[in-house]
DNA sequence: TACTCATATCCATAATTCATGAAATATGGA
DNA sequence: TCCATATTTCATGAATTATGGATATGAGTA
């Protein structure tokens, strides 16, 4: 299941700390080389923690002359999270119209 | 960080199964030995998957005679996908207007 | 072509994680 | 008290994963 790597994915902190990066990003995005000056990390090492994201349907890229640009996989952290909330809260509304809210970017 | 922790919680099988089991449950919640015949799992394993998912930070449980009854602890996975979107989109509403609509769950 | 920059891949090592059997703990009933 | 039930805790070995050095690929530049 893709939910299973997509959380693996997330559950280390090169990478998640990589993955809300690029949430704040947005549309823009950052080149890899970018992500690993951002967060102290070896190059190598974050362009293996970018492929796991990749792999999980997290995040995307493209490259940009020499660079590889990445963003957010909107359709795949659409796709977890809907995966986790699935019939959430046996019909209750009030239980989950909070969590809702507090996601409330924008 | 505990969001790695909850992260980390997610990414294994058994602990994401229950943990979707218990979104389903609502505030019925479930018991600890209805949760792993539900999935067909050891009770030593799945005490043990609950036991991480409850250091997480995503459920809750309460005696109940012999019984021990696990919830989904609402503050732990509103604060967790808080964390997750925090900044997101860089202020660009129609990126993430589609995330909340697919977990419109009620 | 030769050179440099940006990233990815390969490989070895160290660290972490997982499922399980066996034993321990807590509760309720006779 | 003694027993059965429900669950947790502990120890262990097997499997997985993260990391960093070295190297490879690929894209611009001269």
């Amino acid at each position: 299941m893709t939910a299973l790597a997509a959380f693996a994915a997330l559950s280390q902190a090169n990478r998640l700390d990589a993955f809300r990066l690029l949430i704040k990003a947005g549309t823009e995005g950052m080149a890899a080389g970018e992500i690993s000056d951002a967060l102290g990390v070896k190059q190598n090492t974050m362009s293996a923690s970018l492929s796991v994201l990749h792999q999980a349907g997290l995040v995307r890229n493209t490259r940009e002359g020499r660079s590889i640009r990445y963003f957010v996989d909107m359709q795949g952290l659409r796709g977890l999270l809907g995966f986790l909330m699935e019939d959430c809260c046996g019909g209750n509304p009030d239980l989950c119209r909070p969590i809702l809210d507090d996601i409330a970017c924008c």
